[in-house]
DNA sequence: ACCTGAACACCGTTCAAGT
DNA sequence: ACCTGAACACCGTTCAAGT
């Protein structure tokens, strides 16, 4: 008698957003298709369907999968944990900012909320606050990811920091112009995040 | 003798362009297929590739149109002003957040950098809350205009503002999740952008 | 120079047919 | 129940042919 035993790499949820995660590392956000998908699973076109809603859903539970490795002990180590997801995943930068209400999202906010809570924020203060900074990361995370896409070595970096503060320079002919453009080409996308994040602090709440 | 002269409504850059801001107003980002704006200017597909670059070209450029018209005294009425084309242009909100180098964000930086140079503000402090700033208000922007798109009128938003709170409750038992929750009933994203800025100003520079 | 529209090389999703 | 893969209804972009 033949026992059929389920076939050990069967499909789940789990592996389809694994090899989803997989791929959007490598190809990026325009290697992510249905086919791609599927042909990494060497399964058939429609097989995912029975496991996810579509691709929308594919890229939360991706986006969230990321996130979910995320940790801090306190709001700045969560905060930089955040950036340097995104900045190891570009492609969730530009995810996050796509659906408030997805499960990356939420789990960002709790986690602000609740060190926001500890240094005491409470009522309207804390919703304001924790509203801010998640505007703030997700804006800062998009901004920096479609940077990353664009500049992924050093080299390209540099043409493309060149190119900004050449536009700066032209664009006034006052201080204005030259000042940012000279910042622009000492930039570091990490120490500005930080310098916001500690401007925000500043403003949201009072030292410990 | 017959002279043939050019049709009055000659294809343009500006032409498409406008053509561009109406389907996306009337149909939201889903709708701007190039179909859909040669179809709209009574043209063959391929004829805008004479005038415009391609799709990108064509978003950035609409995206851009629609932030030439805001305009702001202050810092605030340029937030606000920008908060409020976004509102009225869903679709902005998401655009801005894709190229950090585009023409309408370029000009965003502009507006806030000068605002911020007036307040006093010169070299780092100056491109540490530019960049701040600009991250907050895009992150903010692409926020409220995907809850608009999902819920674009005041029964979706009840529900809408009603599911958020619901994930929010059942989340922490603790008393983060209950205060959370009644303040997203209560929820209003203009006042919640304004209270966001607020906080940012107060970290970022001395009151005037 | 500009425009036309068929052709090309893709998409995400569905669904009858299989196991 | 789950998987297969052809079919469907779309895309953006190119390009030979027209004017």
């Amino acid at each position: 008698m033949v026992v059929m035993t389920r076939r050990s790499d069967a499909l789940s949820r789990e592996r389809i957003i694994e090899a989803s995660i997989e791929i959007l590392d490598k190809e990026g956000e325009g290697g992510l298709t249905v086919r791609a998908v599927t042909a990494h699973l060497a399964t058939g076109r429609g097989a995912i369907y029975h496991h996810v809603a579509g691709k929308d859903d594919l890229l939360e539970e991706a986006a969230d999968g990321v996130m979910s490795r995320v940790a801090g002990d306190d709001l700045r180590a969560l905060a930089l944990g955040v950036f340097d997801a995104i900045d190891a995943h570009p492609w969730v930068g530009a995810q996050l900012n796509r659906e408030p209400l997805q499960p990356a999202v939420l789990r960002i906010w709790k986690g602000f909320g609740t060190h926001l809570h500890a240094r005491g924020l409470t009522g309207r203060a804390l919703t304001d606050a924790g509203s801010a900074l998640v505007s703030y990361v997700l804006g800062a995370a998009a901004q920096h990811a479609a940077g990353a896409r664009r500049a992924p070595d050093a080299t390209a970096r540099r043409a493309y920091l060149d190119r900004v503060a050449g536009e700066w320079a032209e664009a006034g002919p006052g201080p204005l112009g030259a000042e940012v453009a000279a910042a622009i080409r000492e930039h570091d996308d990490r120490a500005q995040f930080l310098a916001g994040l500690d401007i925000f602090l500043r403003g949201a709440v009072p030292p410990e």
